[in-house]
DNA sequence: CTGGATGCAAAAGATTTGCAAGGTG
DNA sequence: CACCTTGCAAATCTTTTGCATCCAG
């Protein structure tokens, strides 16, 4: 989506060389693939690592050996660009570690994510961190529920 | 590590029977496996299914097949009285759904899981229930985050 | 040049499914 | 008796690894 910059505002293109000297302060290097790997997560909210190889697939380069994207999402992750938070069983989500007090709500009955984005993330992570001393990451936080539509089955269900 | 009943208050030994009329009303029925199962999972806090089977197989009777195990998690998911958290890639975790208000604070550090009680997740739900009308799960919520030592650790690391 | 990164293919796990036999209601 | 469940084994799917080759710094 975005093409020009728009000085030191914009995290999107501005993205790659910031990560690129993370890298290299651990002895990592910048590669083409890396390079894409990256672009795709910014570019979707929640992926997983198959779903991230088909994005990259199909942004007009040569597709990515899975591994390749299994291995460079660790790489990200361990330079904590990005991260990664299951949403269900067969989901482990990846995204960008920048997007900030994100609350995701995973439908247990059909499996849709919604997303409220607000303080509530950041009021909760505050309120267990001085009870606890445990830093919660609240950028980019999970909940499991049902949504509207779900809730009513399954309130029917309960009656049935 | 509850042995006797003390009336209504005590779901450990009375939960079977309420479970078996859950499963009844749905035309499901109740069988030696998966109160063996719904027995694994109220003993332990969390758990996979492939912990579950072990603590299956260790508590006196003939070892499950894993497959059934998986089945009847799925079965007691339904019904509504085992829920599933992932806390991180590779660990989806079974537990009763009718413990309360937990709160679940999975390091992405060390792994270490602790728990904090309280109306924390409460408060959150009900913000974000009357936001979006999306019904969240705040009996067992589970956070990522950063332990107090692996927190230090991370401080140390950027500095780098 | 040196050492990290990539691709491929195979290995290792985790989860699901088909089917005949068994048990619950 | 009808129909849900179980076990087992095989099929799937996901994630990890070994290794020769390639490329960033």
């Amino acid at each position: 989506m975005g093409t020009a910059s728009t000085a030191a505002d914009e995290p999107d293109d501005a993205l790659a060389p910031e990560v690129t000297k993370a890298l290299r302060a651990r002895g990592m290097r910048m590669t083409t693939q890396r390079e894409r790997v990256l672009a795709a997560v910014s570019s979707v909210v929640h992926a997983t690592p198959d779903a991230l190889a088909a994005v990259i697939a199909a942004d007009g380069g040569p597709p990515l050996s899975l591994s390749t994207v299994y291995r460079n999402l660790e790489a990200l992750q361990r330079v904590g660009v990005v991260s990664c938070t299951s949403m269900g069983q067969r989901a482990p989500s990846y995204h960008l570690a920048t997007h900030t007090d994100h609350v995701h709500l995973v439908c247990r009955g059909c499996g849709e994510i919604a997303e409220v984005t607000g303080r509530f993330a950041r009021d909760l992570a505050e309120s267990v961190e001085k009870e606890s001393g445990f830093v919660v990451d609240s950028r980019h936080l999970a909940l499991q529920g049902w949504c509207r539509h779900c809730a009513d089955v399954t309130a029917a269900r309960s009656e049935a």
